[in-house]
RNA sequence: GGCGCGUUGGUCAAUCGGCUAAGACGCCUCCCUUUCACGGAGGAAUGACGGGUUCGACUCCCGUACGUGCUACCA
């Protein structure tokens, strides 16, 4: 099969894409590119109710921040044209009335009131959400329990109506699911589902089952969620005569929330502080933009890795994976079938890893932006040796510039009350001739300010201990950052001693 | 309510009948570093429950519990 796989991921362009549509992605795509196939991105676009302008670009632009493009896309064409299903609305009709005409599948004209007060006046304790199907739909109104003349009438007069597939009593439908196994439901459980709607668009599951065969779909991944509706799809690519070629099914597991239980969703993040969609969402209706994890200083390595190793693992132990080693070792056979509870900690940790071990020049443009909007500007050569002299302390992007600020400019603030704390007036009298000293050393390097500094702390009877913390507040403003040397090298005799006198003027005597 | 799916430390998880139950995150202790971080060494912490099957069950089977998903002219 290795050459003719292909897959599909397609979303509904609704909103935000969410951390577990990003993993089905992500999934899709190394599958593929396992099997050597194609990926396919298709836009469910059927529910006009629902459809949000910029979604879709927005799926586009995820994609691409996440490096996992599809090889077929709306934007991209390919031999399946077109790739978004209102576009391919006409065609969908003529599927729903051929299942209409075997019997598997008939009119409904119920209204949204009927159905209601149906559903209002069948519901009790022991039923509380009555469906339409075999005990209920010879009261509706449908070609099933209607007259045919009345049918023929109420269709010549184009009265809006819907197709319903007919769920098949007392049968058993089964299937085997790549994570799952064998899979059986009793149809008799299952309702009459709307497979075409009154406004001529197909409804998910008309489409999804058309749209996988047309396209050629052999495998589809989709979450756990979709569950419950597979015998309904089942039936279709049975009743539709392409049984043969349905693609196998694997139903993923979904990602929980951290706290309690259930499927995470972007309420969660902001309850709890941290992004689910993977870049900023800005909704247009209500103007309100969500944080994602490009934007909150993730890379797109780190998320997709993090992602990667959320229900799956190859068993090894090994952790950190780049995208190639995922789509070598990817398969479908271990990924788990529990969900997995989002943990922010160990996504930052991934990410953590990466810039650790990402090359400077790989970070710099990366990081520029920041320091730029903290007003800090320098030429790439000094920033590319602050970048790697702090990145190990740098869990997230924006870290940058907390962590390096003091390279670039004098310290807002510093931690005076630390020094204060055992501050003497020996230090003092240290600190005045050490900077005096500093004037006349021959090289400016960390090993000579050491050494300077070293002989000048023993003449006047001190300790490392003393003043070395004094002197990186000083410096740096708090306690932290990389050798206070090195840091004393890259900012400069002028700057160095500026800070010390400004520090030691705030000191009082 | 019904149906589906699931259940190994706080979290992610290995184990495909031999377990003294890996590893990672987080947490704690120590070392390195007279800062922070990195790195290193340790530590606490796990098989939901009850029955089978078996020489032997975390692993297989059955029940129970719990969790979760679905139950729309939404996907």
């Amino acid at each position: 099969m290795s050459n003719r796989v292909r897959v599909r991921f397609a979303p509904s362009p609704t909103g935000g894409l969410h951390l577990g549509g990003v993993r089905t992605i992500l999934y899709n795509y190394l599958f593929a590119h396992h099997h050597g196939g194609q990926f396919v991105l298709r836009i469910e676009d059927t529910d006009q109710n629902r459809y949000v302008a910029d979604a879709e670009q927005y799926i586009y632009d995820c994609l691409e921040w996440c490096g996992l493009l599809p090889d077929e896309s709306p934007l991209k064409g390919g031999p399946y044209t077109p790739y978004r299903q209102s576009e391919r609305k006409p065609l969908y009709y003529q599927y729903a009335q051929q299942l209409v005409d075997a019997g598997y599948a008939y009119y409904a004209f119920d209204t949204v009131e009927e159905l209601e007060k149906m559903r209002h006046d069948l519901k009790n304790e022991h039923n509380p959400n009555p469906q339409y199907d075999h005990k209920t739909r010879m009261q509706m109104r449908n070609s099933l329990s209607l007259d045919p003349k009345e049918v023929v009438e109420l269709l010549n007069k184009q009265t809006p109506h819907v197709i319903r597939i007919k769920m098949p009593h007392n049968k058993t439908v089964s299937f085997t699911d790549m994570i799952r196994g064998e899979i059986h439901f009793d149809t008799s459980l299952v309702d009459d589902k709307v497979l075409l709607k009154a406004d001529g668009m197909p409804t998910y599951h008309l489409a999804v089952v058309v749209d996988d065969h047309l396209m050629q779909i052999t495998h589809a991944f989709r979450g756990e969620e979709w569950l419950p509706s597979a015998p309904v799809h089942l039936l279709l690519w049975e009743y539709l005569g392409w049984k043969e070629s349905m693609p196998q099914w694997a139903h993923l597991p979904l990602i929980l929330k951290p706290d309690g239980n259930g499927k995470l969703s972007k309420r969660d993040g902001d309850r709890l502080g941290f992004p689910v969609f993977a870049m900023d969402w800005k909704d247009p209706k209500t103007n309100e933009t969500t944080t994602g994890f490009k934007e909150i200083g993730f890379l797109p390595q780190a998320f997709v890795n993090m992602l990667a190793l959320l229900g799956w693992n190859d068993g090894s132990g090994q952790e950190i994976f780049s995208l190639d080693e995922l789509v070598q070792r990817f398969s479908i056979d271990r990924v788990h079938k529990g969900g997995a509870k989002f943990d922010y900690e160990k996504a930052k940790w991934f990410n953590h890893q990466y810039i650790q071990h990402a090359a400077d020049e790989l970070l710099l443009p990366l990081v520029k932006p920041y320091f730029e909007k903290a007003g800090i500007s320098a030429d790439d050569a000094y920033m590319l040796q602050v970048i790697g002299l702090i990145k190990e302390r740098c869990t997230l992007l924006p870290d940058f510039v907390q962590q390096g600020y003091f390279f670039f400019h004098t310290p807002k603030e510093i931690d005076l009350a630390s020094i204060q704390a055992k501050w003497e007036d020996r230090k003092k009298q240290f600190f005045e001739s050490w900077v005096e000293i500093l004037q006349s050393l021959e090289q400016w390097t960390h090993d000579e300010l050491e050494q300077s500094f070293n002989k000048t702390m023993e003449a006047h009877g001190l300790k490392k201990g003393d003043v070395l913390l004094p002197l990186r507040i000083m410096l740096v403003g708090g306690k932290y950052g990389p050798g206070v040397f090195v840091i004393a090298e890259m900012i400069g005799k002028a700057e160095t001693c500026n800070r010390v006198k400004a520090a030691l003027a705030q000191l009082g005597n």
